[in-house]
Formats: structure tokens, sequence, C-alpha cells
DNA sequence: TTCCCGAAGT
DNA sequence: ACTTCCGGAA
């Protein structure tokens, strides 16, 4: 594998792209929700029940809702039992900090992504974007797109999420905005042009990949 | 019918 | 490793 490869995939999805300043939410807290209803889930279906959420989107108001009614109004981002669930399981977790943000963020990456990772319904994809963009930790997210994208391009990619990040990481540099830019165009690209069927036609990474039809 | 920025249970 | 959880748009 070529050296710098990461970094030059990166800055092709940057030129043509252009800078996400993700995540799409307007207060970490409506980040971290969001990343719970988003698991395995088209985003416009997770943005219609955030708009039903909306009115309720005060960590008071969660905490005191229940998990029925947080299950009807977060209906249409699908999974609705499992995810009220899970979001009732990280409201606990987010208790312990009195619901303070800033709070978390004093504590180290490694220390918080553990804590996170022992809350029922975060995995490693979840603690990792919530790290990423409502902790500000500089972390690389592994998600079905990542995975595509570089297995796509040839890349040899270890199967295992911990191991296919780390495999990323050490071409990059320690930067929170590169991770957080990097983890958005990458979704950005899986929507636009490496879909499920890709679309091959005008994609930005032709130059490097194998998998290009025309 | 397919697919969608997964995770837990078995 | 396989199944379950699930609505909504294409």
């Amino acid at each position: 594998m070529m050296q710098q490869s990461f970094q030059s995939i990166y800055e092709r999805l940057y030129d043509y792209y252009g800078p996400q300043n993700w995540w799409p939410a307007d207060t970490p807290f409506e980040m971290m929700i969001g990343s719970i209803l988003v698991q395995n889930t088209n985003w416009r279906n997770v943005d219609k029940a955030l708009s039903q959420l909306r009115p309720h989107l005060k960590p008071e108001l969660i905490h005191e809702m229940p998990v029925d009614e947080l299950a009807q109004i977060i209906r249409s981002s699908g999974y609705f039992n499992i995810k009220a669930k899970r979001i009732k399981a990280f409201m606990n977790w987010f208790k312990l900090y009195n619901d303070d943000v800033g709070e978390i963020k004093k504590k180290d990456k490694k220390q918080l992504r553990y804590e996170l990772l022992k809350i029922n319904g975060i995995g490693r994809e979840t603690a990792d974007v919530i790290l990423l963009y409502a902790f500000d930790k500089a972390i690389f997210v592994v998600d079905a797109y990542a995975r595509r994208i570089f297995y796509r391009i040839g890349f040899d990619m270890p199967a295992a999420y911990d191991g296919f990040r780390m495999e990323v990481e050490k071409e990059l540099p320690n930067d929170l905005e590169l991770f957080n830019e990097y983890h958005a165009l990458l979704v950005q690209h899986g929507k636009n042009h490496c879909k499920s069927s890709p679309l091959c036609n005008g994609c930005p990474l032709n130059a490097i990949c194998e998998q290009r039809l025309t």
C-alpha cells in the first residue's frame, strides 16, 4: 500500500466536496441522540425523528419521559423500541456528569471511549462519532461507508473495527479537524458516488480506484 | 424489494 | 456466525 494514501484520498475528497462542517446538529446533546438514531438507518428518517423530538430535546425532559413515549416520538427512525432504550441507557450515563458536556470533555479519549462502550446500545462506531463530534477527540470513525470505499479502492483493510481504525490513524496526523472532516467526507462520498450500486461516472477517486467502472 | 453512517442477543 | 430490531423512500 502506498504511503500517504489515506492522506491523498482525504485531499481528493476535500477538493471535490469542500469542507463539510459536521456533525449536522445544533448542540452536542442533539448530536449524541442523533448518533443513536442513525444506527443502520437512513439519515432522512433520523431527521424526521429529530424534528418530532426537538420540542423535548433537553436532557431534563428526556430523563422524565417514559421510554414508551420516547419510542413513539422517534418512530420514523426505525428500531424505535430498541433505540428508545439505548437513549435511556445513554442518559443514565450522561446524568452521572450532571448532563454537562463540558465536564465530560475534560476526560481523556481512552477512558471516555471505555465508558461509552459500557453503555448498552453504544458500540464502537457510535462511541467514536460521539467522541469526535460531541467531545472533540481526534479519532477515525469506521462506518459502512469507510469500509466500502476503501475496500473498493483496493486496500487490504483489516476486518476488525479497531484494526481498520488504527490502520488509518497511523498514517495520519493526530488532528481533530482532519478526522472531523474525513468522516464527513466519506459519508458524503458514500451517499453521492460510492453507493451500494456505485456511480463511478465523475467519481473524484477514479484515478486511484480499482473498482471504477467507466 | 432494496437499502439505509449498528449493536445486542443467541 | 446468524438473527433480531423497523420505518420510509426509491
